[in-house]
RNA sequence: GGGGCGGUAGUUAAGUUGGUUAUAACGCCGGCCUGUCACGCCGGAGGUCGCGGGUUCGAGCCCCGUCCGCCCCGCCA
């Protein structure tokens, strides 16, 4: 359907004027694609220099981009490595000239000639620029629809993301993506490379497993030969990992691909892929120094940079008191101030009031930037994040005498304005932005002010920072919206050795051996110290609530295989996604990865996911309820 | 589940208080052109204004509903 006119527009007219000079031209190229093909290509658009020139090379591509000056054709030609420029003409082979008027945007073609140099013509922004190829054979390998957009890097040729999408093999060419691709391969070998020396088995799992409860939400597989029972795609290879360490494997890697059916957001694909590590007598340092040269090796190869080892290492508690954030970004200060003491009765209510009072102190440099407006616009951001937990925000700013100039000034005592401000950190011409509430809405609500502020005043200083930090230290346990006590990470993650008997006396204090590496603010893997004591996991399930009879019927399997002298093992996974995001500089998940669904987990170009039919429903045992506003017929498809 | 932005020619966008034949650029098609490199010049074709309903003498524009894309919160390590 959509391409009818277009092709219409193209083939009618020309067809029967030109149709005595089409057949000739298919002879040409009849003879032509024994040769070229055959005899195969001798450099990339990339490789051809005036060191070159003079040669006769052979080269295969697709028409970037095509300027015809009747007698003269220049043409781009491109391909995964780069672009060099063919040029046709009478005077360097007749019938080739004829045949090359043909050539639109996109075919795939092959040519062969001799290297010149351009001479003065040279174009200084091509790196093959200073040669080009004057042609004498062309090969017409297969011809092209006018794409529906332009297959370039040029922002102002920008099409949406729709389009893009439903024709994502011809979005995949443009030289941005090649580039991406390329460094993700790069990143895959690497770390095969990497881990294999350090002496790590590369070991498959299955992605169809058990269904197990908690945790992200799993994609459901039925099975035919049990019907009314379903797999689980695999959300990651967890348990299995722990079981090659069971099985004696020692070291264990694997670059796997793990399924969650969650909400998407930028950095977060249904399906994506980690580097998923683990190993037998680990302690945390023992994971962290194969991953950090692991980093070592991709940023030194990759990106040419020598990272800083060891990285930085901070408790989840630090972390979160100095930046309200476990995944910090290091690369600028802003740290947030705890206020909570200075302003114990301090006469404003909402102040006293509040569990909590933490704030952040713009310097005075950036201060003058926000006026009574933009303050304003700060205060609707803060009210609307965490689904509107903050009430406020309180600002004050601190005037070249050290008073206080801010709405509820006059409600707060002098030797209070004092102490704040000192604790605050504050200076003459210091703006104090304060949220008071509860204690995990202050931080949260602090950090995403932070990291706001960070791009509104640009705070990270320009050229590549390469910050990375282990956060240690987590909660084993957090409640839940019922009150009920969950697993932070996962019910296998050990507790530090001296918080163990403090776990059902008191939970929320109990600290996990379990660590995340961050990066810039983001987090690109996690993991932990597993328990492989059967007394240690027996009373993580009490806290949990699990009854044995729970526990067995959930995880009877793992906990017989503990039954047999697990090793003590640890590990961690990467998300090799977010990695290779963060060294492509790309913006989202979506431009490193080949396929990826839309935020509503479709897949634009397939159209899927799609309704299945009645026999295919009919031999699994399945039939589905009345759709939601539909009549149950199905109708959920792309439209 | 919630908030925000967007959907007009193949693509990107403009479109006034609701008013006659819906504009432009790029692309496409035809012609010309031997040094372009976002080639240039001349001519031409191309529209279910996301979809459905409503208000109106009249809707791209106003109202209601709905679908799709992106960003964010919840959710998710």
């Amino acid at each position: 359907m959509r391409n009818t006119r277009r092709s219409l527009t193209r083939e009618s007219a020309p067809e029967t004027v030109r149709a005595p000079f089409r057949a000739k031209r298919r002879l040409l190229e009849s003879a032509a694609m024994a040769s070229l093909l055959e005899s195969g290509r001798t450099h990339t658009c990339q490789q051809l220099r005036r060191d070159h020139v003079d040669e006769r090379v052979t080269l295969f591509g697709w028409v970037h981009r095509r300027r015809d000056h009747g007698g003269r054709i220049f043409v781009d030609l491109r391909d995964r490595e780069g672009i060099t420029q063919v040029v046709f003409g009478p005077d360097i082979h007749q019938d080739t000239h004829a045949q090359a008027e043909s050539l639109r945007s996109e075919f795939c073609i092959g040519i062969a000639g001799k290297v010149v140099d351009r001479g003065d013509n040279e174009n200084p922004n091509m790196e093959t620029g200073g040669i080009e190829v004057e042609v004498d054979a062309l090969e017409i390998f297969s011809a092209s629809d006018t794409p529906p957009f332009t297959i370039s890097d040029d922002d102002r040729l920008e099409t949406n993301e729709n389009v893009r999408l439903r024709y994502r093999y011809l979005d995949l060419r443009r030289p941005s993506f090649q580039r991406n691709f390329a460094t993700r391969a790069r990143i895959s070998y690497i770390t095969r490379r990497t881990l294999a020396d350090l002496g790590f088995y590369e070991l498959e799992t299955p992605y169809m497993v058990k269904y197990t409860p908690g945790g992200a939400r799993n994609f459901l597989v039925p099975s035919r030969l049990h019907p009314g029972s379903f797999y689980a795609l695999a959300e990651s290879p967890q348990i299995y990992k722990q079981l090659f360490m069971v099985a004696g494997f020692d070291k264990y890697f694997q670059i796997t691909r793990c399924f969650r059916d969650e909400d998407l957001r930028n950095d977060r694909q249904p399906e994506f892929t980690q580097i998923d590590v683990e190993l037998s007598f680990a302690t945390p340092e023992r994971v962290f120094g194969p991953m950090e040269q692991l980093m070592g090796a991709l940023w030194s190869e990759i990106l040419g940079t020598e990272l800083p080892r060891p990285f930085p290492r901070l408790s989840w508690q630090e972390a979160m008191d100095r930046f309200g954030s476990d995944k910090p970004d290091m690369r600028f200060g802003l740290e947030l101030h705890d206020a909570t003491a200075a302003s114990r009765d301090c006469g404003f209510r909402v102040f006293d009031g509040a569990p909590c009072v933490k704030g952040l102190c713009v310097p005075p440099d950036q201060a003058g930037g926000l006026g009574r407006n933009q303050l304003d616009k700060l205060t609707d951001f803060v009210k609307k994040r965490e689904n509107g937990a903050a009430k406020g925000l309180a600002w004050v700013r601190v005037a070249k005498d050290g008073s206080w100039e801010a709405p509820f000034a006059k409600n707060v005592k002098p030797e209070a304005k004092a102490a704040i401000t000192e604790a605050m950190g504050a200076e003459p011409g210091s703006l104090m932005l304060f949220i008071a509430d509860e204690w995990e809405t202050v931080h949260t609500v602090l950090c995403a002010l932070r990291l706001h502020l960070r791009d509104r005043f640009e705070l990270v200083p320009p050229g590549a920072q390469w910050r990375f930090l282990w956060v240690t230290d987590f909660p084993l346990f957090e409640q839940n919206d019922k009150g009920q006590w969950v697993s932070s990470h996962h019910p296998f993650t050990s507790p530090r050795p001296e918080h163990v008997d403090l776990m059902l006396s008191d939970p929320g204090v109990v600290r996990a051996q379990a660590y995340d590496l961050v990066l810039n603010g983001n987090e690109i893997g996690g993991g932990s110290i597993r328990i492989h004591r059967s007394d240690v996991q027996a009373k993580v399930f009490t806290a949990l609530g699990l009854s044995d009879e729970d526990a067995r019927a959930k995880f009877g399997f793992l906990l017989d295989a503990f039954r047999y002298g697990p090793p003590p093992h640890g590990g961690i996974a990467l998300g090799l996604d977010r990695i290779a995001m963060l060294i492509c500089g790309a913006e989202s998940l979506r431009d490193v990865i080949a396929f990826p669904k839309t935020q509503r987990g479709q897949d634009l170009m397939t159209g899927c996911p799609t309704p299945a039919d009645d026999p295919q429903l009919e031999e699994l045992y399945i039939r589905h309820r009345p759709l939601p506003g539909g009549e149950g017929t199905g109708e959920s498809g792309a439209g």
